[in-house]
DNA sequence: TTGTAGGCGTTATCAG
DNA sequence: CTGATAACGCCTACAA
């Protein structure tokens, strides 16, 4: 049962009578073959349905027109699929396909066995998904020849990065609830396994010390509604709360539910602020303030990055950390006096 | 600045002073080499950055190890994350990669166009993740050699096909609630150009006809919560509905608040049910009972197939609708008497 | 307009 | 254990 070889170019010729070059002249329309011949040509890959080697083509031209991707643990981390669709799109319109592979971070994958796997796919440039550290991040050399682009904060000796830019996400919502005259701002953390959860957290303390604030104790949850909901309740009983950042839009609207449970009004009497603009669709009335990154955005940078034809090399690797918009909604005032 | 050619078997076998043959062993993982001859292959390797080319190893072994994947329109809808996670996981577990495009459907894309693209890059088997109307359905004839499995609920005559089973999705809700003593079961569907709320419209107007029901007026939404308020505004306002089933979970929290708001309880005076059990981590209580479907399951069938053997031919082709799982919460109950 | 020769990187096969 | 040869499908360069 082993598969039969598709008809190749030779396959072609030989059904009819010509050389094989004339059959290849065909396939890429040169105009230089005479109508009848072409005709005989074409008629013979129909009736053989011949389809060119991606394999025969590429070995012939060195290159893929293909960008490879590692997503590290998990695709359906939220951002991902739209960072995979700014890549996909950027792709298409390049004329390039995308190889994807999932890198399981069980066995605390390095970029290096990441590196090594794409290479061995098709791909003239590689770009990795960074959502969790990675062991020996600053030492990883890329391979001669394969630019590759890392998505993730931190800055990279030798390769190009690019992520949503986590700590001026931090700013950019602490400075704005104490622009409005609240005296501090609490946090509701995401999980502890997650580089953006870390830098939105590490930001939000440097906000409020840049402030001249004192950071009041973190609240930590895991994503969920429900967590927030936890982290608002305990927040409820503190008077001097009145300003509070959740790392996601999901544990924002949890903390208001609890804080309205508890008998405190948004905004009058708390502010809340989530991070990710993710539930305009889901719910009927968001009101919840939000900061919204533009993922599909990185995704079209790390794939142009991956593809350029030649890093200038010597110079220090491009670095880009693309700031967020903060969408304003009801859950914000200013606090009362 | 051309990129330079990598270092290829034959650059390896001149540095270490072998045959290409020698080299192409110790990369291949052959024991049936002298240990210091392997050594010395190994260290050229590193001095001069080896990696095996994809397109010479596919062209002499005539695979890939890929399996294609065109996401017709846009791979951020619902669900498809969840299938492209599973064809991913599944592709890892076999050793396969994956090769993904993304078709534009502005253009009408046919089934055609897809393979014709797909077919052109490095793929074993392909996978059409089609989610609106493909035009020539119907007509569409696969390519020779090439296994195609088209993500789909209409049975193709020659490529197998998967889904979610929409149509039984409805019965499963529409029955739950009759079951429980409803007399009618109110619907508000999706975008209409979506082939799941079509399928999803047809099965609850199937499933109420079976009941000896006379379907009600069909509300439309786009499966924003937004849509889903308005249309629970208008239900609210029809004393003989007291159940309704949404064609989302964004629909169903807007119905859910557009009853509450107009003073009807749910699931006292209304049961509500929604479709996808997406918010289970989003909202801090979920109280929506919803049908789950197994996205990653489906993702997994259609990679299974596409990277078969050999379809056995003149067979009917395989087709599996996947049904979904009702998630029990408490915006269900029995009529109130 | 068409055909021939050669080589891209790899590996199966067979010879040494 | 190692090497030589040929072939996979295609395309560039050149020749007819």
């Amino acid at each position: 049962m082993a598969r039969p070889r598709p008809a190749s170019l030779a396959d072609i010729a030989r059904a009819a009578g010509v050389s094989a070059q004339t059959v290849s002249r065909v396939a890429n329309g040169s105009d230089s073959v005479r109508p009848e011949t072409a005709a005989k040509v074409r008629e013979a890959m129909r009736t053989l349905g011949y389809r060119p080697s991606f394999a025969g083509r590429s070995l012939k031209q060195g290159r893929y027109r293909t960008v490879g991707l590692a997503m590290f643990n998990n695709i359906t981390a939220t951002g991902n699929i739209f960072r995979l669709d700014g890549i996909t799109r950027a792709a298409t319109e390049a004329g390039c396909a995308l190889t994807l592979i999932e890198m399981d971070c069980t066995d605390h994958a390095t970029l290096t066995s990441a590196a090594e796997r794409l290479s061995a796919l098709p791909v003239d440039g590689m770009i990795f998904n960074l959502t969790r550290p990675a062991e020996n991040f600053l030492d990883f050399k890329p391979l001669a020849g394969l630019p590759m682009v890392i998505i993730t904060n931190l800055e990279h000796p030798l390769c190009p990065t690019v992520d949503n830019d986590q700590l001026g996400c931090s700013h950019t919502i602490v400075d704005h609830l104490l622009d409005l005259g609240h005296r501090t701002v609490f946090h509701v953390a995401g999980k502890e396994e997650s580089i953006a959860s870390r830098l939105r957290e590490q930001g939000w303390r440097e906000a409020l010390v840049a402030r001249g604030v004192e950071p009041p104790p973190l609240l930590r949850g895991d994503w969920s509604g429900m967590s927030g909901y936890e982290a608002g309740a305990h927040l409820a009983a503190i008077p001097e709360c009145t300003a509070i950042y959740a790392s996601n839009d999901a544990m924002a609207l949890g903390v208001v539910d609890a804080l309205n449970d508890a008998g405190r009004r948004v905004p009058e009497d708390v502010s809340v602020v989530g991070v990710d603009d993710s539930l305009a669709t889901v719910l009927p009335h968001d009101r919840i303030t939000s900061l919204r990154f533009d993922n599909r955005a990185v995704g079209r940078w790390a794939f142009e990055h991956a593809m350029a034809e030649a890093a200038p090399q010597g110079d220090t690797p491009a670095h880009c950390l693309m700031p967020g918009t903060l969408i304003q909604r009801e859950s914000v005032a200013p606090p009362a006096r």
